[in-house]
Order: structure tokens, then sequence, then C-alpha cells
DNA sequence: GTTAACTGTTTAATCAGTTTAACAATCCAT
DNA sequence: ATGGATTGTTAAACTGATTAAACAGTTAAC
């Protein structure tokens, strides 16, 4: 009979309704001056804005929109009120009504310590921060097996709980990519088919080449490759540059003088230690990551190789705090902030229907340190 | 006079209304199997479930909601119409007339690397991992001075982005938590006032004290301490145990054997640089965290000393990865996967209106490797 | 001095769900 | 056969915004 009280609290779901699958700054605080617990603060609608100024809630909607139509005067006025009352629009009715929802969802790989990597760091504090000046907040998800076989990745878009999706660490092998094509997503620091899939990616060729480059100028014509990922477009620029530089200086390629190093510490140093028992000429190697970079110098010093008077070693990816590394790493930059600033910025520019397919690749740089040397005489 | 068409496409807005302030699983896929671009896939409402099962749309919501007034009969019927028609709930019409999001934020501190950090990493897989199983999704914000003066952290509840706030790194000198009192919020490993904030964090008292015990049992007794944020209830109940526990083994504590290493690796070095000119007859250290134990490791291995033969260092956290840093370093163990489990939990727990102020402490445990041994003797 | 064009505001429809109260239909006891 | 309790379903109100279309009041043009 009587309407509901506003206010009034109800009890919040247990599960999650999925429909379509039955199964399953820093201030000193007084503490003393806190109350211990107060009443929430009552919310405020359009409604009380529009009653308080006495003008209909379509004005106050145009007010908050700044939609010009409405009058300097009729402006002032409502705002006033506005922020007297502290009024807030409910994002939620917001978005409903205006079907965006300004949220951007980034999906990471199932790796047990994708949160604390320095190389999706990177490329998330340029999202971020891209994404708060543009008036968008980020969720975070992890696609794992479960994740993607429920359809999860589908129902961020269609259950409205983002506008487009970021995908970091992924490439072609991952097929539930080709689900998003027909929704605004971007794929970061890779690319997917022909023109399928919007991407931003560093310029992987461009790095191997300033990285090969380097090695071969010190004299180094033995050169090993710890790769990872070969499935992946971008670490197969790297080896087609590792192979076609070491061509065009004369040099035959050998297939011992590459491993799969998993992009892992581990995996780096289990891959030095193949490479250096297949071909104990090797000289210098270089790495698909930084990770791996560093895992093979560990092996190599603890295994009486020194570096770099022994071997030379460059790296992928100019990892923070690792200047400090002993040796310390000569490496490829990539600008992992600004490509996730790239990203950002695309997507959203796809969001608002502004541009076409995007392509973007972005230039890479070396950084020279300790761990490379001119090739040791024999 | 005609009702808006279905589907069509309206301009997405330009800028954030916040009206307050007028200022400001690998698959191979075959690409060519892959129609270049599909219409986005129309819009299924429950009306139209509805419609088709020949039910009014309370019905379908409350199958959907699994309501057991619904019989079983028309829940399967209405169940196989959904599953046909591929209908997902939009969540933001829920959200707006259930009044629950399924939504938690986390904040992070506004330091530069907060998102490649080992530490904040392990805490948010947890909770990532929980609230994935929980329901709910996970929005990342970071609190950086501008954000917390345009009241953002506010409008995070007020304009119902979320249901509740998980705070990873901060403490009481952060006055904005205050602000968050009267919501659902969880303060992560660390304390705030008196029965004012939730909060779940690890056992420091006992760290310290395991911490101690070890290095007091191996002879040590000019036991040097790099601590940081001492403003911070938790690494002041470090610094206690360390003074008690010191004094309970009849040593005097002097101030110059403590020195503040700001969390990071650079300020442990320098923090061990000092200590170790203030006192030539340290043999031990222990650190606040793992990162401040490597900077020093890295200090005093580069100055001639001998670790763990001339000084043992004990670190906390028990990062990742580490186990692999030459010496393997000796550390207390913090939970931190399982902290974010449980902060996750019990942030749950509190929006759902289960539980009463939630205060919790988690056990720590040592892991002793090679960073500390028995004390020299001169 | 009408008519037409422009301004600023409001009305009402719409977004897509949840929930309360009412209602119809069946069941059991009187 | 009548009344009350029980069960399953629906109508209608509600969540809190946006926006197209209508409308009233001025001003400009013919």
């Amino acid at each position: 009979m009587t309407a509901k009280l506003k206010g009034e609290t109800r009890e919040p779901p247990d599960i999650t309704r999925t429909a379509v699958t039955a199964a399953a700054e820093p201030i000193q605080v007084n503490f003393n001056s806190l109350p211990a617990e107060e009443n929430p603060p009552e919310r405020i609608s359009i409604r009380d804005v529009a009653k308080q100024a006495g003008v209909s809630i379509a004005t106050v909607s145009m007010v908050v929109n700044q939609n010009p139509r409405i009058s300097r005067g009729t402006h002032v006025r409502v705002q006033r009120v506005i922020d007297s009352m502290g009024y807030r629009p409910n994002r939620l009715a917001q978005s409903l009504s205006s079907r965006y929802t300004q949220v951007l969802a980034v999906i990471l790989p199932p790796l047990r310590h994708a949160f604390a990597d320095a190389y999706f760091g990177e490329i998330l504090s340029g999202i971020s921060d891209r994404a708060g000046k543009l008036g968008h907040k980020l969720l975070i998800e992890q696609a794992k097996p479960q994740y993607i076989k429920e359809g999860k990745h589908i129902e961020l878009y269609e259950r409205r709980f983002v506008d487009g999706v970021l995908c970091l660490g992924f490439n072609e092998k991952h097929g539930f990519l080709s689900d998003l094509r027909q929704y605004p997503m971007i794929l970061v620091d890779n690319r997917f088919g022909e023109g399928v899939l919007d991407y931003v990616h560093c310029d992987y060729r461009m790095g191997a080449k300033q990285a090969m480059n380097c090695l071969l100028q010190l004299g180094h014509r033995n050169i090993g490759m710890i790769y990872a990922a070969p499935e992946s477009p971008t670490a197969r620029d790297v080896l087609e540059v590792y192979t076609t530089e070491l061509r065009n200086a004369g040099i035959e390629v050998k297939e011992s003088w590459m491993a799969d190093g998993c992009f892992t510490d581990e995996g780096g140093a289990a891959a030095a230690d193949l490479l250096t028992h297949r071909d104990k000429d090797l000289t210098a190697l270089l790495c698909g990551n930084d990770k791996m970079a560093l895992g093979a110098i560990r092996y190599l010093v603890e295994h009486g190789h020194k570096v770099p008077q022994d071997i030379s070693v460059v790296g992928f990816d100019d990892i923070q705090h690792l200047a400090y590394a002993n040796p310390s790493l000569t490496t490829v930059h990539l600008p992992l902030y600004e490509l996730g600033v790239a990203a950002c910025e695309r997507l959203v520019s796809r969001i608002r229907g502004k541009v076409d397919r995007v392509a973007e690749v972005l230039p890479t740089h070396l950084v020279l340190r300790e761990s490379t040397s001119i090739v040791r005489t024999r």
C-alpha cells in the first residue's frame, strides 16, 4: 500500500546472477573527535535538487551535464543548490540511461604473479593514469581458464560492466580474444591477425635490431638467443630480426643457439645452461626479456662465467630497479608506461567512435650498461 | 511521438559528471573463418524473455534470482527460454534496483611503482581470487593527493561505484581514511584508532619476536634495525618488540642502532651505510621489509662485508623469487595472499551486514635461509 | 501585425531491472 | 458448501538518471 521507505535497508544478494548458466594527503587525525558510528548519509537524488531549486529534473540533469541550452542564470542558481546539498549523481542511473559506463577492464593472463609483475605493472601505471584523466575507472580481471569457459569476458560487455577492454600479455594463441572482436577492445603489446583487432605494441623489430647492432659492433659472432612464446607475433619479430641480422653479417644461424626461456627467471637460467653446454663458443646472449636475462646472468656467474668478460648479455624491457643489478643490465628500453597511455587513449577514442581500426607501434631504444663488452679474444 | 529506436547509437559523454564541483584456454584460431566485422549483437532484455516465455517480467526476475516462490515447472520453462535467447541481466539495472553493485575498490598509495610491487601484488592476488569467488568485481584506484582532494574516494560510494573499499599501504597518518569510516571498508595490513575502522593485518609482533629470537639464539647482541614509516602502528609493533627483546636479553638499546630505510631498496642500502659507520660492532640487521634487506645486503657486499659471516640480515615479507638471491634471505614470512583473502572475505561480510567491527591478526613464521649465521667470534 | 525563428524549460518516455502487495487458484478443515 | 490458509503469478510502484519532443515566451523578418 505505502511506498517503500527511502533508505530502508535490504539484504544484499548472496549469489551472482548470471542467468545463462543455471548450474553453478597525510593529515593527523584526532580519534576522539570522531563519532564512533554515524548513520549513513541519506541519499540525495536529482528530484530533491529539482524540488529545492524549483525546476524540473530535466533542468538539473542538463546543468550537471553542462548542456548549452541552459541559461547562465539557471545554471548558476541550480549549481548553487547542487553544491549546498552535496548532490552527486548516481552513476548507475546515469549509465543505465546514457548507455556508457565510463569503466574499462584490464584483462591479465592467469599467471600466479601477474599482479606483482614489473612488466605488467608499468603498463598498468600508464593505463591507470590516462584512464583517470579521461574520467574512466579501471576494473581488473584475470583470464583464468574457468573465467573464459564461463564467458565472463563477454559478460563484461553484455552485462554492461564496461565500455571497453584492454588485454595484456596475450597473443594469437589465446582464442578468446576473437570473442571480443565485435566490442571495443585493444590488444596491448602484441598484434592479432590482419586488421582483426585493435592493437598497440612496442617496436620489437627495432629493438632487436638495436640489440644485434650493438653485439655485432662489439665483435660478437657467436650469439645465442633466449626467446619465449614463439607463437607471439612480437616475439617472432625478435627471432626473425635476430636470424636476419646474423645472416646479413655473414654468420650461419644455428638452431642450437636458440632456447625457450618461458619469460621467467628460472627459465632464463635453464636456457643459459642448455645453450652454454650446446656451444662453448657463445660469447653473447640476446634475451627476450629482462627477467630471463637476469636468470641467465645468475646462472652464468654461479657457473664460473664472467659477465660481460666471457659472455655479454642483452635483455628486453628495461625494468626499473634493475639498474642496480650487478652487473647492471644492457637492455632494450620498451616504452611500457607510454604504451599503456596510448592503449588507453586509443581505446577510449574507439568507444567514442572517433577512429577506425587502431594499429600503432612505439619506438624503442638501447640502454647500454655493464652486461655487455667487446668480444673476448682467445 | 514515436518511441526511441532500440539499439540506436548515441554519442558518449565527453566529460565526467561530478556535479558537486563545477570546476573540474589457448585455442588456435583460423582468422579466415572470422567475419571482418559484425553488427553488435542486439540486446535482449527481461521483457523479451518474458514475452517469449509467456510470463511476466517479475517471474523472469524471480527465476534469475532463484526465488523459491517460483514453482519448479515455471523455473525450468523460463530458464530454457533464458538459455536459448542468451539473456544476460543488465547489471546496471540490477544494481540500481537492488542497491548493491557487487563491486569492490582497492585503493593503493600514490607510489610510482605501486602496480608492480611484490608486496601489494601478493595481497592483490588474494583479494582478486576471493572477490571472484564471491561474485564481486575489483576496481583499482590510486590515492594521489589530487584524487583525495577532489573527494573521489567518497564518490566511490556516493555515486554507487562500489559496495566497499579495501585500503592497502596506508596508516594512521593518512587522514582520508577517516572519511570512509561510515562506509564499508577495511584497512589491510595495518590498524587505525581504536575500533574506528575495520582491519586485518599480519602479526608483526609475532614476526619481530621470531626474528629476534633467531638472532639472539645465534649469539648476536649488537643488532641494528632498519625500520620504515614509524607512524605506522604495525611498523611500531616491530620497533617495540625489537627494543623489548634486546632489553629482555640484557642488552642496552642504542638509538644509533636504528635507521629509517623508507621501505625501499636504496633506502635500505643508505641505512646500512649509516648504521655500519655509526657502530662497527654490529653483527646483525633486522629489516622492516625484504626490499630494504636486499638493499642492505647489496650495500654490505659491495663494501667488503660478508653476509652472513660478518653481518647477518633478516627481512620481513618473504617476497617470492627472492629465495634465489645470493645469499638467499632469511625472513619473516607474512601470509600476504591469505591476508588479501581474509580482507576480502571480511569486507563482503560487513557489506552483507553479517558481522560487527572486524579486527583480525594473522600469524607469521620465520623462514631460515642463508643470510643469517652464528655470530662471528673475534 | 501576423508569421517565423529562436531560447529556455518542462513533460513524458525510456533505460532494465527488483520487490511489494494484490490476486487467482488450489487445498484442507469445518 | 463455505471460509481460511497456502501457493504461484502478476500488476504496478520503484530505483535515478537522460533525452526527444512539446511548449511557452521573445525577438526578428516580412
